[in-house]
RNA sequence: GCCGCCUUAGCUCAGCUAGUUAGAGCAGCGCAUUCGUAAUGCGAAGAUCCUCAGUGCAAAUCUGAGAGGCGGCUCCA
């Protein structure tokens, strides 16, 4: 059952509609939906000749957003009521005759049995099946604003033409409207890309290439503290550390079947001639999982051996397409913290737990709240297709993950159909602060590329059998999750991932023996310290350090040499007095321990 | 990749419908100042106006192509 605010925006969506064809005679509507902030309409938008006949397309830019919005509400007062009835499909398509996109939905609906409906306000008429405001008086024409203009596949496949999508932002009141659009301003504050500028964590550069980050001294220190904790409770949760090449020939990538699958995503192989002119074809690697099966493969495996954890943060590249890159969060190096599970179907359940519970430590460990766990099971129907057929192991291994999930309390949405071809998979959901969805983390299932490479363990009746594989990365990838992190902490890092910990700040050059000394006492505790005596004034100096967001500023003036002591300053919290090195230091260190 | 937009100093931005030597704030540099919890003052300097081609007497400004970025679509850790 929709809430009147969709009514609201529904009914908005059909405005659009209407105003476009109002502006721009000819255009074919598609669809109109209500979203999560407002609305949009996919529109086959047909543009007028230039006036001088050259006959030049005038294309929609998003300078025309604001006269469609005036003539929105023009149209708006016109308008009475939503006035609906049932047709044929046939009465239907002579109203939309001439317009492909609703000529298919009549027949989708004609197909599947259900009635068609079409409303009708002022002079326009669009098929739908209702739900819209019951009173026209409901439509506050200061609650909305057209948002910005995009390109979207017909029925969201890139093999459609592309129509024009016009977005708008929807609300019962103007003030609710402001407040959204103050929100937006606020998200926008946080954008790790912003903040990955001013706090010099990452930078990209043309030399290098899109999608290829490049992490300053600031960012490899969040970097090297997040290897760090993975690498702490991997140890902890035995796994074995290995380490594996870059590039692999492609004979690997055909065995795993990645290729030819794959290769759209992959950087083009690199075509190597050794002495003699044999030629040999390599390519960068887009996933560890292949290097890691070698080293399974590497001696004969007991079932004494299993399960068999190993574990590396891998780099691999891959050849994302170019409008899809975006900061951090997409980009075309990915730093993996992958770890691949050999283990027996006996002992696959307390492994993907244990998996499970390694998540839930690190979500506990990030105060990470806001995010969705999507479990993606195979389509039965696809067997043998987009899925390997193995009916019982499909269903075994997805009763075992859901009895996980269910056992642990998380929350989670099951979509059908959007498995690997291996096996299901739990994906992590979180959102950027711009409200893009992304996937922070993943375990896969996989009982199918193990046997291509014949990976097999001697089990205790002594017969060779083929071991199920757990890919898991519940820290995905530096890149994507230090860009999460930084929205996440809006660049306010705690103090164990703070590229800074500590600026000992001067007064004046009175106190500089003294500072020097504190800082040589904090570098010697292994606390990140910087020394900040600039010829500025005290102000000055604390609001560089808070802006650039340390998270403990140690004042020393002239009280402080003489009681060998620092004025403290916590970041949001300000002034904590005075405290002696040892003092401090044992705080700072509990602090970093526990990873407040 | 596709649709639309953007690209001026290290950063953030001015620069109207083309008209001499492209402006500002911050940062950086120099000098003065030596300061008690979020911006001390003064000075000098800093720009292939993204690149290439084109149209003009004249291009940061107009046109085309390319690169990079942004909002989406598709895709995904």
């Amino acid at each position: 059952m929709a809430s009147p605010l969709e009514h609201l925006r529904h009914s908005l969506a059909h405005l659009l509609g209407a105003t476009v064809l109002d502006l721009y005679p000819g255009s074919k509507l598609a669809i109109g939906p209500a979203i999560d902030d407002g609305f949009y309409y996919d529109i086959d938008i047909m543009t007028q000749s230039s006036p001088d006949g050259s006959g030049a397309a005038k294309k929609v830019s998003d300078t025309d957003l604001s006269k469609i919005e005036d003539r929105m509400r023009e149209i708006l007062k016109t308008w009475k009521s939503f006035e609906g009835k049932e047709v044929s499909a046939n009465e239907a398509k002579k109203v939309f005759a001439g317009n492909q996109y609703k000529e298919e939905l009549i027949n989708e609906l004609s197909e599947k049995g259900e009635k068609i409906t079409l409303y009708t306000s002022g002079t326009f008429t669009d098929l739908c099946r209702g739900g819209h405001v019951e009173n026209i008086k409901d439509i506050d024409p200061q609650a909305f604003k057209l948002s910005r203009l995009a390109g979207a596949y017909w029925r969201g496949d890139e093999k459609n033409p592309q129509l024009t999508r016009i977005y708008g932002y929807a609300f019962e009141t103007k003030d609710e409207l402001q407040k959204h659009l103050l929100m937006i301003e606020e998200a926008k504050k946080r954008d790790h890309r912003k903040l990955g500028k001013e706090l010099k964590l990452f930078t990209f550069s043309d030399y290098v290439g899109p999608g290829l980050p490049l992490w300053l001294p600031n960012g490899t220190v969040i970097v090297e503290e997040l290897e760090k904790l993975a690498k702490q409770t991997e140890l902890e949760a035995g796994y074995l550390r290995v380490r594996t090449p870059h590039i692999a020939k492609e004979i690997m990538y055909k065995t795993s079947g990645h290729l030819p699958y794959y290769a759209d995503s992959m950087f083009p192989p690199m075509i190597m001639k050794d002495e003699d002119g044999k030629e040999e074809t390599y390519y960068l690697k887009a996933m560890n999982c292949p290097h890691h099966h070698q080293i399974f493969a590497a001696e004969p495996r007991s079932y004494r051996d299993l399960p068999l954890r190993l574990a590396e943060y891998g780099t691999q590249y891959r050849y994302e397409k170019s409008g899809e890159l975006f900061g951090l969060m997409r980009v075309r190096m990915l730093s993996m913290n992958d770890a691949h599970i050999y283990c027996t179907p006996e002992q696959f359940a307390s492994e993907f737990r244990a998996v499970n519970d390694m998540y839930l430590k690190y979500f506990k460990i990030f105060g990470l709240g806001k995010y969705v766990m999507r479990f993606s099971t195979h389509d039965p129907q696809k067997l043998g297709q987009k899925y390997l057929d193995n009916p019982e192991l499909w269903k075994k291994t997805e009763d075992m993950v859901r009895t996980v999930l269910t056992e642990s309390k998380i929350p989670y949405q099951e979509v059908v159909d959007e498995a690997a071809f291996y096996g299901p998979k739990i994906d992590v959901q979180i959102w950027s602060s711009i409200g893009r969805e992304f996937s922070i983390a993943t375990n896969q299932v996989d009982f199918g590329v193990p046997a291509r490479f014949g990976l097999t363990y001697t089990d205790s009746d002594g017969t060779e059998k083929t071991p199920i594989v757990i890919h898991r990365a519940p820290l995905g990838t530096h890149e994507r999750f230090i860009g999460f992190l930084i929205e996440h902490y809006a660049g306010a890092f705690p103090l164990w991932l703070s590229p800074v910990q500590v600026a000992v700040i001067t007064i004046s050059e009175n106190q500089q023996a003294w500072a020097e000394a504190v800082v040589h006492k904090l570098k010697h505790a292994d606390i990140r310290v910087e020394l900040h005596n600039q010829n500025e004034t005290l102000g000055k100096k604390i609001r560089n350090a808070e802006m650039q967001k340390i998270p403990y500023l140690f004042i020393v003036g002239d009280k402080e040499v003489e009681a060998k002591t620092v004025a403290i300053r916590k970041r949001t919290t300000g002034d904590m007095g005075t405290m002696s090195i040892d003092t401090v230091l044992a705080q700072l260190a509990e602090e970093i321990r526990e990873k407040k």
